[in-house]
DNA sequence: CCCTGATTCGC
DNA sequence: GCGAATCAGG
C-alpha cells in the first residue's frame, strides 16, 4: 500500500479528528500504526494542536539524542474542521439529556440505565461524561464490540438512544469518561493505597 | 496486558 | 519516503 493522495488526505482527516493512529491504521487498511505515526510526523502535523490548544502539551526534549533538528516550518492552511471546545463547562446540571437541542422529559418511566442521578459522583467526572458523550460514537447495540464503551444514553424506547462507543478503558467496558461515574459506589473503597 | 504517540534507522 | 522496531509513557 502506498500513500495515494486519498489516503494522506484520510489519514489527516481522522488525525484532525483526534482519531488514534491504530485506528486511522486500521480505517486506511493494509498500514500499521506506525505507518501512520511515520507519515504523520513527516507530513509534519504531529502535533494535534491547532486552533483549540489543548491545556496539555506533551513535550520531547529528547533525552538521548541531541541531533539538531530545524523542525522546517509547517505551513498549515487552517487544518481545523473540528475545532475542540475547551472544557469550560461548568454547568449546573447534573443528569442532563445529551447533546441535544431540545431536551425533554424522558418518556418512559424509570428505566434509566446506570445514570447517576442522585448519586454523589463527582461534578467533575460528570461534566466530563456530558462534554464526552457530545463526541460519542452513537453506536447501535449491534455496532457493539469489546472495545467500544457500552454506555447507554437516552430512553431505550427512545429513537435516539445510542451507546458511547468510544474506544473503551482497557479492561471496562466503557471509555475513560464513564469508567469514571460507572462504578465506582464501592461503599468503603479505602483499602488498595498507592 | 492493554493501549498511546515519538523516534530511530535500515531500507 | 517508508515503516518495523524500539522507546517512553498511561
Amino acid at each position: 500500500m502506498s500513500w495515494t493522495d486519498e489516503r494522506v488526505e484520510l489519514l489527516k482527516k481522522m488525525w484532525g479528528e483526534g482519531q488514534s493512529a491504530s485506528q486511522i491504521a486500521k480505517e486506511l487498511g493494509g498500514v500499521t500504526r506506525n505507518a501512520v505515526i511515520g507519515k504523520v510526523h513527516r507530513l509534519g502535523l504531529s502535533n494535534r494542536a491547532g486552533a483549540a490548544g489543548p491545556a496539555k502539551a506533551e513535550a520531547k526534549p529528547a533525552p538521548k539524542a541531541e541531533a539538531p533538528k530545524p523542525k522546517a516550518a509547517a505551513p498549515k492552511p487552517a487544518p481545523a474542521p473540528k475545532p475542540a471546545e475547551p472544557e469550560v463547562v461548568m454547568e449546573t446540571k447534573s443528569a442532563t439529556p445529551p447533546a441535544s437541542p431540545r431536551r425533554q422529559i424522558i418518556p418512559a418511566g424509570q428505566p434509566l440505565p446506570p445514570q447517576p442521578s442522585a448519586n454523589e459522583i463527582s461534578p467533575e467526572a460528570l461534566a466530563k461524561v456530558n462534554a464526552i458523550e457530545k463526541k460519542a460514537k452513537k453506536l447501535t447495540l449491534m455496532e457493539l464490540t469489546e472495545k467500544t464503551c457500552k454506555w447507554p444514553v437516552g430512553d431505550p424506547a427512545t429513537p435516539n438512544f445510542w451507546f458511547c462507543g468510544l474506544p473503551v478503558q482497557q479492561g471496562k467496558p466503557y471509555c475513560e469518561a464513564h469508567v469514571g461515574v460507572a462504578f465506582q459506589p464501592m461503599s468503603s473503597r479505602r483499602d488498595r493505597r498507592r
